[in-house]
DNA sequence: CATGAATGAGAGTTCATTCAT
DNA sequence: TATGAATGAACTCTCATTCAT
């Protein structure tokens, strides 16, 4: 909570029905801009010309340019994050969770290429969302195999939960480039394949 | 060797042992500020400071910002090739070859934290030089897995053995960050034990 | 209307009564500069500072440098148009016509040599624009002549007309460097003296 | 004379066979960089490069890019001297003098337009060296003209005759574009019939 | 006489941010 | 709340010129 109320100081909260419509003319424009073109190539011009704003606009809602794309990248991370809880709702069986998350993530990661260059980007731009997103990212994950680990779905002793989270989630992540390198073929479950096999083998329990 | 050699256009080869120390100053320079600043906040002449020469005498060597970056991007790629392959020296067993490439590339990785932070911006400032980093190193994993699977060591049918590759390379990349998480424990060793295991239940053949 | 258009592009319409003036002064200050250094040696530093707006202002007007300087030739070939259309209204004889039109162009250029040191700068700055305007010029005259012919005025068969028009502009362009030679003499209507005669004895009809 | 040490002092003259040719091939190379390119778009190290000579040997031989500019258009000034000069040598009618003179002019200029270029962009690079050579020009056409009306073949009393002759060499430079807009056409005579009449009945004598 | 590396002032241009309306 | 003109620091890149070798 502390850094939420620190961040939403940055963004003033619009009292008025137009200016809600607004932020979110600017937080759409936003997205596509720094999705094709990184944050470096847009600009607040680009972004309020394509949010149908005047310049000074922007400065009403956000202080700066880093600012929204703080806000930008929180936003991702939370539908990232949406979308994985509810790929696996209503599942009991700890492996099925997995092999449910992962084809939910690569089916969100095939549609939205724009997300992930964003998050990604903010490796460079605010290396502090970038940790937030993937750490918090990673620590479900572990939570999930310490989870399984519990109930007996996984091998017993798992050891270090966190770096095989940290490895799985690498698996997941570099799946994304196979799957955007084949752009138009709508098929990532095929892909999913290999990757199933293998988190089967490495921390599913041997009967 | 044709791109080789089109990027090569772009630095001067100096003709004088003067010049092959500017150059070299440069380099350096530049791997330095890039490493620490990345690419936007670093500036041609933040660079030709760090290095003692005038502004203009970068210019003698390089047609531009991206121009040296990419030299950059290419030296570094080449740096981590060669590591993996003196890693792996001499060594037969297929199995045994993996384990000493994921050793000496986190061994690397730990101590070369500025060259990963180059080669991975260049996703967003030469995604060309980018791809072709990666597509190299993930190539030379499947040479890998593909000989050791007609060897006999891993499992017959690997199946996709790219998709294998591509999973396995990045297994490894994300261990990076476990590595720089805990900087200045000098033990990536350690880390290595979850990503052998993983590795040794994924690929290798059941005895 | 295309390249009228396609120029006006380059200069972005001020919407508030403040921008209207400042795209005034910086269209006055460049004039002055151009005129004064000619395009190389101008700057858009000593222009904005010559206006008194900021060097980023300039930009809110114009593209370029080149942009502001096409912009310049089109409204000062602008003004010699009109300066020779008013200076022959009303008038019915072709040759008092073309004797109007020589003693107003004469009057027009001792009195605004910055306007043809720009114009004619861009022989060599914007090759198109000077181009444009000294084909206009031309053709002009040639309806002239034609229509005198037409009229008897002139010789029958003045045959390329083009050609008599050219050499006629000529005539007019060699002598304002005779009146710019003895500046503040405030007569220019002597030299058209034998510039009348010449013209007269070449294409008016032998009585 | 006053002038041309002033200017031979910005030229070294060389001592040796090796020197002479490297000031030749400066030269040339700097005739055909600022024939195409204009003055300022031509820069010294385009110059050696075209020479093929190193960049500081340009120092060797002149001062500055202005100095090798102004050696040019002197140079030029008097290849176009020397061209009317032969055009007219061994001719005695005044009238067939300023048709051969024209007719060797236009021949020379449709052939070189570079020349032109080069002198005519002094205009705004050098002025001192443009007037020097136009008002030579029109000198000599001064005095030609006189000599005819001093022999009887002009009218009498042409009056300002520098006027006359400003106007005339005028009309010569004026027919240069109709001439280069066709070019490859080959037929330069063609376009002197026109201005051929126009001499004749502005200045000859009427019978 | 020739070389080519080094220099650095200066140019054009961009753009995040401010602010009066 | 919205506007868009104004700002100016900062940046990349050019190039005439110098000089040690």
């Amino acid at each position: 909570m502390g850094r939420g109320s620190h961040l939403a100081d940055e963004t003033k909260t619009p009292r008025t029905e137009r200016g809600r419509k607004t932020l979110r003319k600017l937080l759409d424009a936003a997205a596509v801009e720094f999705g094709e073109k990184g944050f470096h190539e847009a600009s607040i011009s680009s972004i309020t010309q394509a949010a149908g704003v005047a310049l000074g606009t922007f400065y009403t809602y956000y202080d700066s340019k880093d600012a929204i794309f703080r806000a930008l990248v929180r936003d991702m991370s939370e539908s990232v994050k949406v979308t994985a809880r509810d790929g696996i709702a209503g599942i009991a069986d700890p492996l099925e969770i997995e092999r449910a998350a992962l084809q939910a993530f690569l089916r969100f990661a095939g549609e939205h290429k724009e997300i992930y260059r964003i998050i990604d980007e903010a490796e460079f731009v605010d290396p502090e969302s970038y940790r937030s997103h993937y750490e918090t990212v990673a620590e479900r994950i572990a939570e999930r195999l310490a989870a399984g680990g519990r109930a007996g779905a996984f091998r017993a002793g798992l050891g270090e939960t966190e770096a095989w989270a940290l490895m799985g989630m690498n698996v997941f992540l570099g799946l994304r480039y196979a799957i955007w390198a084949r752009e138009g073929d709508p098929a990532p479950d095929e892909v999913a394949g290999a990757a199933n096999a293998m988190l089967a083998r490495g921390i599913s329990r041997p009967r």
